[in-house]
DNA sequence: AGCGATGACTAGAGCGCTCTAGTAGGGACG
DNA sequence: CGTCCCTACTAGAGCGCTCTAGTCATCGCT
C-alpha cells in the first residue's frame, strides 16, 4: 500500500541501502552490473526517490525557488524556459505564485521555508531594501524589472535597444515623421523615450513625443494628438498601441496604409489577426539563461541586459 | 550563518525541542505563558520551521499538488482561488508547470516525488486510463475538462447551462433569428451545440448551426455563412467570436447595431475595449472550491458541474 | 490519606534519504 | 610474499522535524 523506500529496493536487490543511494544519485562507487541490478529492482517495485527526504538529507538542496505572477502572461514564457535551463545545471525548480490575495512576501517566504538555495523573482514589486535583505541569505536574481539593490542580480531586457529597434525599422521603411506615444512613469518608459529621441536625432529628424501610458485607454486618447503629417508611430507598449489602433479604426485612418504602428512586449493580443502588430519581443530564453547562470556560477552582482528582437507583422509598411 | 532550527529555539527558550514543536504546530500541550515565550524566542532568532523536515516527519503531508499549463490564461485564475481554498482546510499547495518542453507526465511525476497527498490537474491532456491509474494511488481531481476515468473526480463548468445562458440573453433582448457558430470537435462544443439547439426549439424558433471552430480564423470564415436576416450570433468561444467580429467590421456590418454577438470563456481578449464582448465566464472560485472538497472530504467519485455566469458587455443589444 | 485525572512537559524513535568513514577483496609491483 | 591501491560495497550518524509514550506535579474527591 505504502510507497516503496530505498530500503525495500535494497532488500529486493540484495544490497545495502547506501548502495541504492549511490546508484540513484548516479555517483561513482558501484559496478555497472550492480547498478543495472539495483535499477531493475527499483523499476520492478515502482520505486521513486522521496524528494522531501532527498532535500533534507543533502547539504545542498539544489533547489531554486521562483516567484511569478499568475496574471503576467510573459511569466509563463519565462517559466517555460527556466525549467530546462535549471535542469541542465542539475538544479530543481519550485514555483510559488503571486496572486491578488497572496502577496509577494508570502510567496517568497514559502520558498524560503523549503530552504531554496537561490531565488528567482519574476517582475517583483518588493522594495529594493527588502530585496537586498533577501539577497543576504541566498543568491537572488530579479528578472524583467529594473531595480538597484545591493547584492541583487538583475537580468532584464535592454529597453534602450528595443526602442531603437522599432524606430530604425520605421526609418528603414522610409518614414521620416515618426511620433512616439510615451509610457509616462511606467517601468521602462524613460529608457524607451530617450532611445526614441536619440535615434531620431541621430537620423537628423525631429522627435515628437505624445503623452500616453501603459493601458489601452491612453492609446485611444493619444490618437487625437497625432499630427496629420505623421506617417508612423512607436507606442510605449502593445496595450497602448492596440488602444490607438482602435481609435484610428473608428476615425477611418487605416493601419498600416495611412499610418505605420509598432508596439512593445509582443503580448498575445499583439499577435491576434485583427491587431497583427509589429512589436518588440523580450528574449525569454536568454533572460532565464542569464538568471540561472548568475545564481549558480556566482558571478559578481551586476545588472545584465538582454537584446530584444523585432517581430515584424502587418502594422508597418513602406512609406 | 546557518538558519536556526527547532533545537536552537528550544535552547533559547529553555524548553525541550518537543515543546517547541507543539507550539509551532499549534496543538494542545503547552501553557499559554510558555507558548508566548517559545514564540518570542523563535521570533528573536528569526526561526521558521523547515518545510521539508515537516513534510518528512508527518505521516500526512497535507500537500496538494497542482499541475497547470503556463499557456492557459484561465489557469491563473484557478490557481489564484486555489490557494486560499486549500489554506482554509489546512492544506499546502505545490505547483508544477506543464510547458511545451515539459509534458504533463513529468509535471505529475515531480509532484508525486514530493509525496503529495492529492492531485489537482488543471485541464489535463492525459488519457483516461493513465488518469485512472493515478487515482489509484491518491485522490485525483480533474478541473475544467470532461473525462470519464474510474476513480477520478471531475469538476467542470456546465457548458450546457452556459450556452443556454447566452441564447436566453439574446432571446430576452428580442432576437428571434439567432445563429450558432459551432466549435467542431473542440472540448465542450457538443454540449454547447446541443444546448443552443434545445433552447431555440423550446422558444419555438428555428436553430441555425454554422460550422466553425475554436480559433479566430474559423470565426472569420463563418462570417460569410451568416444569413442577412440573422440578428444575433452565439459563437463557440471568444476566439471564434473575435475572428467573426473582425470579419464583420471589414464588411461594414456593425456590432451590436446590426448584429449582436456572444463569445464564451471570458478570455482577456474579450474584455479589451475594441472587442467588448458579451461572454460566458467560468466560475473559477466555485470550481476550485469543489475540487478541494472532493479531495479532502473524500466524497464519492462523481462529475460535478459549476454554473457559468453571463458577462454582459457591449457586443449585444436589444433588437 | 489515597487515588485517579488532568495538564505541562520531555525522551527518544522514527520519516527516507545523504554522505563520511570505514571494511573486504582483488590485482600490480617490488 | 607483503605492501599499496584500487574498486565495490556497508555501517551508521545525521538532516530537522513529528509524534507516541512516557514522567512529574498538582488537584479534586471520596
Amino acid at each position: 500500500m505504502t510507497r516503496p523506500t530505498m530500503e525495500d529496493v535494497a532488500a529486493h536487490a540484495g544490497v545495502s541501502r547506501a548502495l541504492v543511494s549511490i546508484v540513484y544519485r548516479d555517483v561513482p562507487g558501484a559496478s555497472d552490473a550492480t547498478r543495472a541490478r539495483v535499477l531493475a529492482a527499483g523499476a520492478e517495485l515502482g520505486y521513486r526517490p522521496d524528494h522531501r527526504a532527498r532535500l533534507l538529507g543533502r547539504q545542498r538542496t539544489r533547489l531554486i525557488g521562483v516567484t511569478f505572477d499568475v496574471r503576467g502572461a510573459f511569466h509563463g514564457d519565462l517559466i517555460e524556459s527556466l525549467y530546462p535551463e535549471a535542469e541542465s545545471l542539475g538544479y530543481d525548480l519550485t514555483l510559488s505564485a503571486v496572486t491578488a490575495a497572496r502577496p509577494e512576501s508570502q510567496a517568497i517566504q514559502s520558498l524560503l521555508d523549503y530552504r531554496c538555495e537561490a531565488l528567482i523573482l519574476l517582475g517583483p514589486t518588493s522594495t529594493p531594501s527588502s530585496l537586498a535583505a533577501l539577497a543576504e541569505s541566498q543568491p537572488t536574481v530579479v528578472v524583467a524589472r529594473k531595480v538597484r539593490a545591493p547584492g541583487v542580480h538583475v537580468v532584464r531586457t535592454d529597453d534602450d535597444a528595443g526602442a531603437r529597434l522599432a524606430v530604425e525599422h520605421l526609418l528603414s521603411l522610409g518614414h521620416t515623421h515618426i511620433a512616439h506615444i510615451d509610457g509616462g512613469r511606467a517601468p521602462g518608459a524613460a529608457e524607451r523615450r530617450t532611445a526614441y529621441r536619440n535615434t531620431m536625432r541621430r537620423a537628423g529628424l525631429t522627435p515628437l513625443i505624445i503623452p500616453g501610458g501603459p493601458t489601452e485607454s491612453t492609446g485611444t486618447a493619444a490618437a487625437h494628438h497625432i499630427p496629420a503629417d505623421t506617417t508612423a508611430v512607436t507606442a510605449f507598449n502593445d496595450g497602448c498601441a492596440i488602444g490607438l489602433l482602435h481609435a484610428l479604426h473608428q476615425s477611418g485612418r487605416q493601419v498600416p496604409e495611412n499610418l505605420s504602428l509598432t508596439g512593445y512586449d509582443n503580448t498575445p493580443a499583439a499577435a491576434l489577426p485583427h491587431a497583427n502588430l509589429t512589436t518588440v519581443a523580450q528574449d525569454a530564453h536568454q533572460l532565464t539563461k542569464l538568471a540561472i547562470i548568475a545564481l549558480t556560477q556566482d558571478v559578481p552582482t551586476t545588472e545584465q541586459t538582454v537584446s530584444p528582437v523585432l517581430i515584424t507583422r502587418g502594422s508597418t509598411m513602406r512609406r
